[in-house]
DNA sequence: CTGAAAGCGCTTACAG
DNA sequence: CTGAAAGCGCTTACAG
């Protein structure tokens, strides 16, 4: 592999030279040619690990989710990649699958001046994201006052998946989450929540376990608590709200094999805006996240920070529903 | 940020024993403990760059899918990940969009000796793929004698397909595809052909364009070109296998809104083995790929490149029948 | 505009 | 076992 000596040498100018007709900076005409034909002739390229051991610009950022088989994290990947990609960045992948001791690991390799940022979508209560000292943007969760927060609003959310409801005729609503997601998320609940107060209707929560993983045991689990409910004559609802299109789907399908017609007697709202293999209709009636103005608030955010320019502390975006045939 | 030297100083030794430190070479008991604290208390962390420089040794592996919304790419790189945390390596994920343009650019990446190796599935007719030069294993694709190929068995994949839909009792089954997919894939169809040809039924085949990528626009026109045959009467056909579970989906929402019953008039088999969400039931009744084993194949084979040790060049795993409810 | 030289933070023969 | 020193391939003040 040729180095910047060879194409020194091979040009018969200074590695100095070198160095600024590949950076750009003015160089007479004459050896910017004999440089590039050396390049050429040598087929020479640059050693990206001295650059950034002189330079300790990497321009590669890391990206913490939870679960890339969610099709969700999935996408925001996807987005980011392409954004990063398209302004020369390159991107680490980090993929905790919801276990504390990965994500520090990956914080640990962050710190160890592999990455120049860091975007992490976590629900892991690591004390190393409260004192993050490095180009930080968070995804859904609030760190405190000094990491960037992106987020959508929640709130809105729910009001939403409310609105929609009851405007299509639901009296009998009921939230179905699981996991006692930290902070935002919870204001899917209190949104949902005060649209159906508002109008006097009694509205229920019914929160399937405390974890926030959802693997395919802990699906299953969904399935046979809902069973548990209906066969115990305790489900007594005409709208339902989910905290994400997983759990939506899950109870679709087992509401539909216990015999409930959706949306004629059962109406159900789920959270995200999954599409089907992301290119077909939404799983079900949704409220969607923008995906792709995430990925780019958090990128563009990003990149503030690593160049020392000014950036917002809290971006919020907003949501809107999506009709995937579960709704009348 | 605390440097090797800094230690050194701290210590009281010399920056090569700490180095030997932190590599785990003999060093004496009182200099290791000296180092430890020295590191505890600095904080120290190895610039991963400057080792890299040194060693050229990167710990890192690059991927390249060419989308990573198609869920099949995504639980590939997703394990790939995974299997690469394991022993401490890194994946610098590299989404192509099935644009030949990004993928020179990555494997330019790999050629500045960024990372170690390269796993690419790609369907692009690059020169740079024939004079790969360095550890590199290529998914599905055949480039040559002197580059690795793991691919799954196809013509078994399809001889499968074909087998279940005739003991099930399709009299009159068609292969629907998309793309000219190069080498392996096509495989596919010969496979399906020879057991109908065995059993003396005719078998029909249908190309839904010569693109491989399926674009949200491209998968419309799939469905489309279906309408038009079943008003053309020109549908007659009571077996379907399909060249993916996306082209599957497709073509099994079309058929019952056309009012086909399914599986009852017409069987259908996708390709891939698609989970929706990948937690749970298949899309469509499907021949699967096991994305795992391909995984673990790929790492393996590209370490054992990497480290110099003795490694196949052809690499073919078993796929199965899953049944995703559209066959009898 | 150009070249010589120092230095980024490591590792690794080489002496001792 | 340990230290001094060279060197990995770049960039960047500094003189000229």
């Amino acid at each position: 592999m040729a180095t910047i000596k060879d194409v020194a040498a091979e040009a018969g100018v200074s590695v100095g030279t070198v160095s600024k007709v590949l950076r750009q900076v003015n160089v007479k005409e004459k050896n910017y040619k004999k440089v590039m034909d050396a390049i050429e002739k040598l087929d020479y390229r640059m050693n990206a690990y001295a650059q950034v051991l002189r330079t300790s610009r990497t321009f590669t950022i890391a990206i913490i989710v939870p679960d890339l088989t969610n099709p969700f994290f999935c996408a925001l990947v996807c987005y980011v990649e392409q954004i990063l990609g398209a302004i020369g960045y390159r991107l680490l992948l980090c993929n905790s699958q919801y276990n504390e001791g990965r994500e520090k690991h990956y914080i640990e390799m962050v710190r160890q001046n592999m990455v120049d940022g860091l975007i992490a979508l976590s629900y892991a209560n690591l004390e190393e994201y409260e004192k993050i000292d490095f180009p930080f943007v968070s995804i859904d969760r609030n760190f405190g006052n000094h990491v960037t927060c992106v987020s959508c609003d929640n709130e809105a959310g729910g009001r939403l998946a409310a609105k929609v409801l009851l405007e299509k005729g639901c009296r009998k609503p009921v939230y179905l989450h699981n996991g006692v997601r930290s902070g935002d998320i919870r204001k899917r609940w209190t949104g949902f929540k005060s649209v159906f107060d508002e109008a006097g209707i009694n509205v229920k929560r019914i929160n399937f376990g405390n974890e926030t993983t959802l693997t395919n045991t802990r699906i299953h689990l969904i399935g046979e608590e809902l069973e548990r409910l209906v066969s115990s004559d305790a489900f007594d609802f005409d709208g339902i709200f989910t905290s994400s299109d997983v759990v939506a789907l899950v109870v679709k399908k087992k509401l539909e094999q216990l015999g409930f017609a959706i949306p004629e007697e059962v109406q159900l709202i789920g959270y995200d805006g999954l599409r089907e293999m992301n290119i077909g209709d939404y799983y079900v009636s949704t409220i969607v996240q923008p995906v792709k103005n995430i990925a780019m608030a958090c990128v563009e955010n990003l990149l503030n920070q690593i160049d020392k320019k000014p950036y917002q502390k809290r971006i919020r975006l907003s949501v809107s529903f999506g009709d995937g045939g579960t709704t009348k």
